[in-house]
DNA sequence: ATTAATGTTCAGAA
DNA sequence: TTTCTGAACATTAA
């Protein structure tokens, strides 16, 4: 689930409950389910990061980043369904990690929540971090792009630009719900090749993208119909009542009142758009 | 019973 | 060498 959006909201969330105070322990919640991806062990991260302080949370991509004050850092994917949580956690059931706080505010615990459990937690030196989360690793931030990003990205790729999207490595944030919303707001077939796209179709992607990303943060993420996506307070986001395309298969384009939302797959996943308002460039396969 | 789901990675093929 | 495809990971709900 978590996309930019949505991680960004979790990072909101729980960074001014978080920042400043110190770790009293981390510790694997005995659920019944397949362990997730810790790394390293969870006996030595008990052991590095013992008395540190949470100095800064941020987000990198779709990452949380917590910055520990002995230079390490914790990283962690959500991937589908993981959750940073400050209480009340949707079922103990799937409760993965429990991070015990210090000093006095209003929570003293920090969950991280995973029904399929498909996300990572891992504990990185500075030098893993830059290997991790730099940029040779990840792309730009989907929020930081320049235009000029956008034209090196699209280049000479025949790749289609919503396949071209979901590149982590050549920008960083955008997922399967948020590419299909872009690629409607910008107007633009999601089979296009990047490098058929022209100027102007460039321009109106890369403001869509900070138009779709920018209101998606202020109603905090999308909770689609499995209702899985919850913030760091187990509420549910807002921006699924705002969809224009996405699960909207057969439904009315509400742009254009004509045209049917239509579903296609590419790269094995679900794509959604308008064939009305989003017409094949010339040279679309 | 089967299928698909907001993500990433890896083996093997082209 | 590079790029793409399919499968895999684990769980749940339609």
């Amino acid at each position: 689930m978590p996309e930019l959006p949505e991680v960004e909201t979790m990072v909101r969330g729980i960074r001014p409950h978080v920042e400043g105070r110190q770790i009293l322990s981390v510790q694997a919640c005995d659920c019944p389910c397949r362990p997730m991806l810790i790394e390293p062990n969870l006996k030595t991260i008990q052991a590095r990061v013992q008395g540190a302080t949470v100095e800064q949370v941020r987000r990198r991509a779709k990452r949380v980043v917590m910055d520990l004050s002995t230079g390490d850092a914790f990283v962690i994917e959500p991937r589908m369904t993981g959750l940073m949580l400050l209480d009340e956690p949707p079922s103990v059931e799937h409760l993965r990690v429990e991070w015990t706080l210090s000093g006095s505010g209003e929570f003293d615990r920090l969950w991280y929540w995973d029904r399929r459990g498909l996300g990572t937690l891992r504990l990185l030196n500075a030098m893993q971090q830059e290997a991790v989360l730099g940029l040779s690793n990840l792309g730009p931030d989907a929020l930081e792009m320049t235009i000029q990003n956008w034209v090196a990205i699209c280049g000479a790729t025949p790749t289609p630009i919503k396949v071209l999207l979901l590149n982590q490595k050549k920008v960083a944030g955008i997922g399967n719900l948020y590419a299909s919303e872009i690629l409607h707001l910008a107007r633009i077939h999601p089979e296009t090749p990047a490098r058929s796209l022209k100027r102007p179709q460039i321009k109106r992607m890369a403001e869509a993208v900070q138009e779709i990303l920018e209101t998606a943060i202020r109603h905090e993420g999308s909770t689609l119909g499995d209702g899985t996506y919850r913030n760091a307070l187990n509420k549910s986001g807002g921006y699924q009542n705002s969809h224009r395309v996405y699960d909207r298969e057969d439904s009315l384009c509400l742009d254009c009142e004509r045209g049917k939302i239509v579903r296609i797959v590419q790269s094995q996943r679900s794509t959604f758009f308008c064939r009305v308002c989003q017409r094949r460039t010339r040279s679309s396969p």
